[in-house]
DNA sequence: AAGTACCAAGCAAGCGCTTGGTTTGTCAAG
DNA sequence: CTTGACAAACCAAGCGCTTGCTTGGTACTT
């Protein structure tokens, strides 16, 4: 019945992630018990200590790879972008995707669960952050060397972390707003009158 | 050298609140005990049970203090205010101090403790957040009939809400950035550019 | 035969909260 | 002003339960 061996194992720690991530997003780290986890998975509670070392530990790996495929995703739509607009626009729809997303990747774990981490947790992440946020700034500062934004990059980013990390508290996947919807007006928000004006009509002409 | 009578049984239940306010601030509701809080306050954990019926009662407590006192401050601030523009900047350095003010009201509790209320709970201060969204959204409406702000109001309180609430991770009193300056600098991202320039030239005008 | 994946059982610690009793302030009757 | 019944505020101790995690053994794969 179930699959043991090496395939087996990567499969059942897959799993385990999965059913924290899903967990931690709709109860939070403290009240998720290790035996909840278990439950989801199929398992006994103990067993979950074959794969990871301890309940944070979960926490961690979790964290560090929403981190990593978001930054992954995040660069990539980035070198795809032929103007700084573009970027702009592509950097907010992978982080809404991101935080909204159910499955997978949760860097809104990090939002809400970051205390639950150990100092040492904490530290570790923030290696990690400061290279997912040093592709927002480089962003952020050439569209201020062009005058494309008026707010100083750093509280800029501060404040569409904000409005982005936020929706993970009211998005609800096909009502209300769709995510293309949110992500344009945030950035009309962003982008001065002129720089978004100007980045609607290029738009506009490469559709035709 | 203690106060009792009914003087002291008010103390006492205030100084366990600001205690609980504090602790639940940096450590969060789930990671505070309530033997943290009685430390705190210099009895036994026991005697809190004097003053509230459960630790989610005080938390309940608390947050509903702290929505009251900021929905008295805004709706206050918002007959002040002379001009739509002047009323919507009044409501962010309401929302804005509350959310990063470390004594008394704490909005920001609402934020990330949340879940840790019971439905009952949960619901209750629903009620009570209502009305202060609805301040929020009577402003909104009336900028966007005016033409003064771009982003749907519902949309657009979503997105000042996360910007405001996120401030809470990041804003150190008297470092990097001041209140002042992020109201200034969330208000141009909200307002028109046209809008924008109205307000300046007439909050010059009546400084002159 | 060896090693992995898991179960069965439970431990030590910490949790929110209760209970029973002691101290302290309140206030009317004498 | 004294006195004594009463209630409020708090302590001391610990109960019952849940928590993250461990241990020792078993079933399955290779």
């Amino acid at each position: 019945m179930t699959e043991r061996g090496e395939e087996g194992k990567r499969m059942t720690r897959k799993r385990i992630m999965d059913a924290a991530v899903s967990l931690f997003r709709h109860k939070g780290f403290e009240r998720t018990t290790v035996r909840d986890i278990a439950t989801a998975v199929g398992i006994l509670s103990g067993s979950l200590f074959h794969h990871f070392s301890s309940k944070e530990d979960i926490l961690k790996e979790v964290i560090s790879e929403a981190i990593e495929v978001t930054l992954a995703k995040m660069s990539a739509s980035v070198d795809e972008s032929d103007s700084i607009e573009g970027a702009l626009k592509a950097l907010i729809v992978c982080e809404l995707e991101t935080v909204t997303g159910e499955s997978g990747a949760a860097v809104g774990l990090l939002i809400s669960e970051w205390r639950s981490l150990s100092e040492q947790g904490q530290s570790a992440m923030l290696e990690l952050r400061s290279a997912y946020e040093g592709v927002w700034l480089e962003v952020l500062r050439s569209a201020s060397r062009l005058g494309k934004i008026r707010v100083e990059p750093i509280l800029m980013r501060k404040l569409i972390a904000g409005a982005l990390n936020w929706t993970h508290t009211w998005y609800k996947d096909g009502r209300s707003y769709q995510q293309a919807d949110i992500a344009e007006q945030l950035l009309s928000m962003v982008l001065t009158e002129k720089a978004y004006a100007d980045y609607c009509a290029d738009t506009a002409m490469s559709a035709v």
